[in-house]
DNA sequence: GATTGGCCTTGATAGCTGTCAAAAGTAGCA
DNA sequence: TGCTACTTTTGACAGCTATCAAGGCCAATC
């Protein structure tokens, strides 16, 4: 027993974490990683379908993904949702919200989950006496704009059977970021939640996934995808709307 | 002439700035202010056409438009282009270089325009003994994210004559952010470039511009376009394609 | 084991936007 | 002023995706 919950405490913390390579520890020593093990003290489970905070909520923490899946939505003035980020592990939640200092994005887990809270305040305090943790959050802002980004450039120019394509890479080469197969996804997200992040209707996602896997480049059953032809699938999104 | 390089002088500086409340100096006060003063030296024209940044240089500066107007686009491994944003007065460029200490994005003035250059090492150093300095890069940082999910909502949910109207409504709070008429936008890019922007193709931008013109929202004359109806185009833009 | 409800797939049709084409408008320049 | 090149507008038509509808699959429940 005594075993059991030391290693539970070595698991709660950032500097054994596994994730520690993608998320805010990355190039941090013994010593800073110890000062930000004492920030981030509060793991909470997430239960699938449950909130973790929702728009207009008071910024109080950030959330890192430590297990699970999430899925991030705003809903417009006009009552539209629009999902904008599937949050993996190691992946930050909240960003958006230092602007206004209040959530503008809806989190759910979409399975049950568990995340690290990182009390925003105290760790921009921290930012100050720790110049390399500093520039590491900042290049996770960044990276969170350079993503956005490229979901950008996949609903502006790619068409219904590229953008399911794009996702499914999208997903793969994060999944191979985290040292699991690439080949093989897990979908935790309806068709109809696919479709709103791509800018689709459910049928069409649904049609897309029988094309691909007609095609011999994908193999699915129900929410379990197979990438068979990776190469082929990239090639598929690089020739794009646009050939040569 | 000594009075005019004096103002001049005075021009050249963040203390004096008109776009202090909205670019990296709000919050500070006088001390902090000579201290970014110091670091933003190099002020820089860019002639209309003339690129600031490209893709793939390595991250020196980030970037302030201190007048005129920009367009970035990236290019995607297929050779795709995709415009990302229409940067104008006091918002940042270069914010998503960060992650990977190169730009990822191309800077085109459409204008003749000035930019302020801000050294980003510097700055980062600069951060840690001004706190509030830090806590205003964070917001602008959260802000570009915030302002993305705003384009992905656009992008994501709307139809052609949403889009379409939704990009005025954006300039136009834009313009009256800084002091300027909001009804009467000057529009410094192309319709194909509008296109580009917005998922749409040039023929279909001005279609909508014809349509919009046609029901009374709006006048046009060339690129210069005056929004008669604000409430109308409001309300047009929130009932989306939601009804209720 | 049957039933129920949710999710997914597939088909037929309609509507919106893209494509192709031509003409009109605009700006720069000799 | 007149020329040229580019941008914008408008039209006709095709193609892609949304919509509407029905049926199948799966898991949970009784």
């Amino acid at each position: 027993m005594a075993v059991t919950s030391f290693e539970a405490s070595l698991r709660q913390r950032c500097s054994n974490c596994s994730l520690r390579e993608i998320c805010l520890p990355l190039g941090l020593d013994a010593e800073e990683l110890g000062k930000l093990d004492d920030l981030v003290k509060r793991r909470r489970r997430v239960f699938a379908g449950q909130h973790l905070f929702r728009a207009g909520d008071p910024l109080q923490s950030l959330a890192a993904v430590r297990t699970g899946f999430f899925k991030i939505y705003e809903v417009s003035a006009g009552g539209h949702e629009q999902i904008t980020a599937f949050p993996m592990e190691g992946e930050l939640m909240g960003l958006d919200a230092i602007s206004t200092d209040a959530h503008r994005g809806n989190a759910v887990a979409l399975e049950d989950s568990e995340v690290c809270e990182i009390p925003f305040t105290r760790l921009e305090t921290l930012l100050s006496d720790l110049p390399r943790l500093q520039h590491q959050f900042h290049k996770l802002l960044s990276g969170a704009i350079a993503s956005d980004h490229g979901l950008m450039m996949v609903l502006g120019t790619m068409t219904a059977e590229l953008k399911v394509a794009a996702f499914l890479l999208n997903l793969s080469d994060r999944l191979e970021a985290r040292g699991q197969p690439r080949a093989i996804i897990r979908l935790p997200m309806s068709r109809e939640e696919i479709g709103n992040y791509l800018g689709l209707k459910l049928e069409t996602v649904s049609r897309m996934f029988s094309r691909l896997r007609d095609d011999g480049l994908i193999a699915t059953e129900g929410r379990k995808t197979e990438i068979l032809e990776h190469k082929a699938l990239r090639d598929l999104c690089l020739q794009g709307p646009l050939r040569a």
